[in-house]
RNA sequence: GCACCCUGUUUUGCU
């Protein structure tokens, strides 16, 4: 059984989804009765590449076999609606699982101020934020949280807001918030102060990764610094980075 | 009890 869970997650991983499902009806047919997460692994798998029809039959299969969907198996759904930008239905699943007695989690809540924030809703991601914040039976916004809320900000031009965010972190940052903010002063034509934030990144132990050099090298070439555009491209290789 | 499943960042082409 273990043998098999295995096998759905590493296939579910490679994007195999049929054959993820051909092994579960197979397990199924054995008697072997496949728990809510190994049906997570392909639920989730099939709402990421907008298969929600196939993960829908799935759920009602699952749940005609006894196995309750959990928080997991929701936020798989709701991601899945604001992927093909049906708002509507991830509400729709969203009211579902409430009713139905789970609670929405951290997970849940950064779902919803990211589909807020890439639909430009700004504004109601900042309420819900506060919401969240407000609200401690909702879990806590956490640092992934204020980094969508901070990107939000900086995809729509808006870097004093993003600043704001990140200064209500409070040091509280980790090596995708850092991308983030050197994103947005890349975007607003800042390299120096990019650089700034990559030194302090390097200083608190931060190691910079494919999307930081990606970023700074954009940035740098945008602004027409290809000096240094490819001297930092020169450290991304020589750091084990590689270049893409 | 713990763990496993679910959330955030870059690379501008095409309509």
């Amino acid at each position: 059984y273990a043998g098999e869970v295995v096998t759905i997650r590493a296939l579910c991983m490679a994007g195999k989804l049929g054959a993820a499902l051909w092994l579960r009806k197979k397990m199924i047919q054995r008697g072997l009765i496949p728990d809510v997460l190994s049906h997570n692994y392909i639920v989730n798998a099939l709402c990421k590449s907008g298969e929600l029809e196939k993960a829908d039959w799935l759920l009602r299969d699952m749940m005609e076999m006894g196995i309750s969907p959990n928080s997991a198996t929701y936020n798989s759904f709701i991601k899945g609606y604001c992927l093909v930008n049906d708002v509507d239905k991830a509400l729709f699943i969203f009211s579902t699982m409430v009713n139905s007695g789970i609670r929405p989690n951290i997970f849940t809540l950064n779902i919803l101020v990211h589909a807020l924030c890439k639909r430009g809703l700004l504004e109601d991601a900042k309420k819900l934020f506060h919401e969240i914040l407000d609200d401690n039976d909702n879990g806590t916004p956490d640092l992934v949280t204020s980094t969508i809320l901070m990107d939000g900000c900086i995809k729509s031009g808006n870097m004093g807001e993003a600043l704001s965010v990140w200064n209500g972190m409070f040091r509280n940052n980790d090596l995708v918030a850092y991308n983030v903010l050197i994103h947005g002063f890349c975007l607003s034509r800042d390299t120096k102060l990019a650089f700034v934030y990559l030194c302090e990144m390097l200083k608190r132990g931060f190691l910079p990764d494919i999307f930081t050099f990606n970023t700074l090298v954009s940035g740098l070439c945008k602004e027409g610094k290809f000096d240094e555009a490819s001297y930092l491209h020169g450290i991304m290789s020589s750091s084990g980075v590689a270049p893409d």
